[in-house]
DNA sequence: TATTATATGATAATATTTATCTTTATTAGA
DNA sequence: TCTAATAAAGATAAATATTATCATATAATA
């Protein structure tokens, strides 16, 4: 966590902009809710815990920065409300989501699935691939789950 | 054109919904429009020009509807602005977007692409998928070509 | 310490989308 | 055809999310 920390540190140093404590509490509730997807408005109420003081302006700024350096990515389910996901270390493409129609979940795909496909899409589109998004919008394990439990007790209700 | 608004008529009659005039307006900018990823005001701007009367929430409740009957597909891009695409006819899943991070100009494949990859997702994640948003981000041919006549050009310059 | 540049916090402004409410069309039945 | 019931439209207010503004505070520099 800190060693994450200090990494982040150097990011913005070597683009010359600091670590102030109010970007410091930001980026740890953007590790400490590594597995969701935040919107600006769930990390301002986090941070707020940590920090009372702090603007929802100035989380909206530390997320366009973070966003800037490619530390988050920023992404839209299509519900109007950006969220921000941190990249992992390292990661060359931004991971795929899972999004659950029947429960709203999101889970993450870490494996690049797209190697081959945007071979394709270079070679027969000439198009320079920089980035991708890739979300499934389906129904996840726990709901495929739920709704056979349902037909299971049909005759209870 | 004709046929294509019969078929969506019918579509919309056997959700018991009607072709109002103010519809029928909407989904014709949609099909004169369908290389274009227009916004919502967009389509509102265009419709005016044949139906001066509408209103802007008639447009979105239309593209709303439109939306629920599968007949366009709601993206957004993450300029903050969703934008209205109709799905091809007969297509099972929704097209593939390149937008150009340079020029902003979205271009469409038609192909699937993602027949493996879904097949990989479905069976190792247990997730079921019922549709996929995949955008690439990246430079389209035309701004390539660009950066390569600057260069070119860079000693009369 | 004085000066300058950066960043913050509060809040106003903007933009997009949705909700509300009245009026207008359309349909079904007497 | 007339009337009642329903669906849809138009105008506009309200809600939501995000960005801009501006005075204040913090940090860096001379």
């Amino acid at each position: 966590m800190e060693n994450r920390i200090d990494r982040i540190k150097k990011q913005l140093h070597s683009a010359s902009y600091k670590l102030t404590p109010q970007r410091e509490a930001t980026v740890r509730v953007l590790l400490e809710n590594e597995e969701d997807h935040l919107s600006a408005e769930d990390v301002y109420l986090l941070v707020k815990e940590k920090a009372p003081e702090i603007g929802l302006a100035t989380v909206y700024r530390t997320l366009e920065l973070l966003t800037e350096l490619k530390v988050v990515d920023k992404i839209n389910f299509g519900d109007g409300v950006s969220r921000y996901d941190l990249r992992k270390e390292g990661a060359a493409h931004f991971h795929h989501h899972l999004v659950c129609i029947e429960c709203g979940s999101v889970a993450e795909i870490e494996d690049d699935l797209l190697e081959d496909v945007e071979e394709i899409v270079e070679r027969d589109f000439k198009f320079q691939i920089k980035d991708h998004r890739l979300t499934f919008h389906g129904i996840c394990t726990k709901c495929q789950d739920k709704v056979e439990d349902e037909s299971n007790n049909d005759d209870n209700g």
